[in-house]
DNA sequence: CCAGACGTTGTT
DNA sequence: GTCTGG
DNA sequence: CCAGACGTTGTT
DNA sequence: GTCTGG
C-alpha cells in the first residue's frame, strides 16, 4: 500500500505538472536540480529515484516560501549522520514513517526539512506528503538527498482494502503549507495531515509485484473476476494500447490534453491488487492461501 | 559517563 | 525466518 | 512494497 | 546527530 507507486511523466512533464502560482500569482514551473538521476517508471519501489518538490529556501535562504524546487531523491531516508559508505547499509526500513510518532523518532526527528513527494497517476499528480534529508558518504562520494513517505491510519474508503495509505496532500494549498518550512514548523504542519477521502483507486496486475516488470500492466485496471482468473477489461486494454503507444513527445507532456481526461478517469490512482484479490480468493474457494496473504 | 540504537508493514 | 536487491 | 537468496572450495 | 539504557 505504501511501498510501491508509478510516474509515468518524464523530468520535463513532471516539472510542467508542477505548475504552481506563486506570491505575486504568476504560473510558475519548478526547476529541476538533477533531473538526469531521475527517470519515468510504472513500478516504482524503494530505493528508486523519484521526484521531490520541496521550497526553494532550502537551497537559498532569501527566496521566497512560493519558489519551489524539483530534486531527484532516493526513497528510503538516509539521516544525514548514518556512519557507514553505502545507503545499502541502512539496517532499517526508512521508506515510510508513521505520521503519529514521526516527531520521536531518532531517524526523522531533527530534519530540518519539509518535503513534498510528487507522484503521478494521471494528469494529476498524486502528492504525498514525506521529509527529506541530505547525507553525505563519508568516502567523499557525492552528497545523497533520499526522504520517506509519511503514512497515516487507512481513510474510509481506502480501509476496505487497508489500514494504512499515504499522507496525502490535496490540493495546492495544502501542498504550499507543508513545503513552507519556514512559516510552518514540521510540528504544526502535521496537524493537517489525515486520511483523505478524495481518492479513486482500482485493482492492478500481480504483474507489478515484481518490481523489474515495468509495462503499463502495472497501471492499468483488471477486473476482480471472483471466478476464474482475473482478466484485463476491454477499457483497460484499451487504456494499455494507450499507455504503450503514446508518442514520446507526449510522456514527457504533463499539459491537459483529451486524452488526459481519459486517463485521470480511469486511473486517478492505484493500489496493489492483492488483498482485494485475496478476498475474492478466500470467499471463492475457502482457501485461505498462505503466499497471498503475505505482507505487503 | 559510554555504548548502542536509530524503522515500517503485516501477521499471529 | 530474515535480509538484500529491485 | 515483493522476489529471491540464503555457501565454500576449487577448477575451468 | 541525539536519545536511551546500563
Amino acid at each position: 500500500m505504501c511501498g510501491r507507486t508509478a510516474v509515468s511523466l518524464g523530468a520535463d512533464g513532471i516539472r510542467r505538472a508542477c505548475t504552481y502560482r506563486d506570491k505575486q500569482g504568476r504560473r510558475r514551473h519548478p526547476e529541476w536540480k538533477n533531473a538526469d538521476k531521475y527517470s519515468p517508471s510504472y513500478n516504482k519501489c524503494p530505493q528508486s529515484i523519484n521526484p521531490v518538490l520541496l521550497s526553494q529556501q532550502h537551497f537559498e535562504k532569501d527566496s521566497s516560501s512560493s519558489e519551489y524546487v524539483l530534486v531527484a531523491m532516493r526513497w528510503g531516508l538516509i539521516p544525514a549522520w548514518f556512519k557507514e559508505d553505502e545507503p545499502s547499509k541502512m539496517q532499517y526500513n526508512t521508506s515510510n514513517c508513521r505520521s503519529d510518532t514521526m516527531m520521536e523518532k531518532l531517524s526523522y526527528k531533527f530534519n530540518k526539512s519539509d518535503i513534498e513527494d510528487k507522484d503521478p497517476g494521471g494528469q494529476r499528480l498524486l502528492t504525498m506528503a514525506g521529509i527529506f534529508d541530505c547525507w553525505e558518504p563519508p568516502n567523499g562520494e557525492e552528497a545523497l538527498y533520499s526522504y520517506t513517505i509519511i503514512t497515516v491510519e487507512a481513510s474510509k474508503s481506502v480501509s476496505s482494502i487497508h489500514h494504512r495509505m499515504p499522507a496525502i496532500l490535496d490540493g495546492d494549498e495544502a501542498v504550499g503549507k507543508w513545503l513552507d518550512f519556514a512559516e510552518i514548523p514540521t510540528q504544526e504542519a502535521l496537524k493537517f495531515i489525515h486520511p483523505i477521502e478524495n481518492l479513486a483507486f482500482h485493482p492492478v496486475s500481480t504483474v507489478v509485484n515484481n518490481s523489474r516488470n515495468n509495462t503499463p500492466e502495472c497501471v492499468v485496471p483488471i477486473q476482480l473476476d471472483l471466478k476464474k482468473k482475473t482478466k484485463v477489461s476491454a477499457s483497460s486494454k484499451m487504456m494499455m494500447n494507450w499507455l504503450t503507444n503514446k508518442p514520446k513527445k507526449e510522456e514527457d507532456d504533463g499539459l491537459p490534453r483529451w486524452s488526459s481526461q481519459f486517463i485521470q478517469a480511469a486511473s486517478a490512482s492505484r493500489k496493489t491488487s492483492i488483498n482485494v484479490m485475496n478476498q475474492g480468493i478466500e470467499k471463492e474457494e475457502g482457501e485461505p492461501s498462505a503466499k497471498q496473504c503475505k505482507n505487503q
